[in-house]
DNA sequence: TATTGTTATACTCTATAACTATA
DNA sequence: TATAGTTATAGAGTATAACAATA
């Protein structure tokens, strides 16, 4: 090594490894805009579940979200701790989550800085790029199940 | 909620999270794929840069890939211990590290499994599409430092 | 018996602060 | 004084096992 030479990049031609640089460019400048909202990436995706699917119990969103229904239970304790999100009994064993006038209200705003965020990465990308892009990532997901 | 319909995806339409999946769904399938190698994704990665870099050292990796220099520390003595990668005493505080021939034959083989994971996920993307696709992700990564 | 929510726990990744030694 | 490597530690995120209550 020369010493002041910057490294060689073994990765650059990957593109796996562009798609999670990527990916966590746009994740990590999502999840800084979310802390002026007290809320990490995780409670802003469960907000839009059940901003989206009001009554849907935290099962349904632990599998939509394909994580364990155990690492949920904090997640949307802590929510309907700070009044975002309303527990009503649904049968003896499950809750019917919905959002709070308030969690309403930062829905909206969550919804806010994930269109800048989107802007900001995204925009400006012509039509057919667009298209490529999102059909080229749609492809990738089927990938993973064969 | 009906209860047995799927929850809707109010994600479906963000392309950050496309794009979240898309990666996530590239790097487990490579992440298992090194475990018959008994490597994790960032001693992969390590290797790899040491291999296309003989001589450089820990702190010029840590930069290269944009993590603390503190975590880069059990990585590469884990290599060490395994005897793939070689500590030589550069001045009193760096060392240079370069492959061992049992780092060069795994170095081999992790390039085997990651061009099999590439052509699992981006196999068949015709020359317009991969050219779309790479010069998409550059653009967004070089949205983050804007 | 299977499902939902829960607790406790552990492992990985990542982050900060502080120390040693060398330049 | 700045840099390279290190240690200890703390916080997320994610994994498993086991339990209670209910279907």
């Amino acid at each position: 090594m020369t010493g002041k030479a910057p490294l060689i990049d073994p990765l650059e031609h990957l593109l796996g490894y562009q798609l999670r640089r990527a990916s966590l460019a746009t994740l990590s400048a999502l999840s800084e805009a979310y802390e002026a909202l007290d809320l990490r990436l995780t409670d802003a995706i469960v907000l839009r579940f059940v901003g989206a699917n009001p009554g849907c119990n935290q099962g349904e969103i632990s599998k939509a979200l394909g994580v364990r229904r155990t690492n949920m239970v904090p997640v949307v304790s802590g929510l309907v701790e700070r009044a975002l999100v309303a527990r009503a009994a649904a049968d003896g064993r499950t809750h019917a989550l919905t959002l709070t006038q308030a969690g309403a209200a930062l829905h909206a705003q969550i919804d806010e800085l994930a269109h800048a965020n989107e802007e900001r990465f995204f925009g400006g990308f012509d039509e057919e790029t667009r298209k490529v892009l999102l059909r080229a990532l749609d492809t990738i997901r089927a990938r993973a199940e064969s």
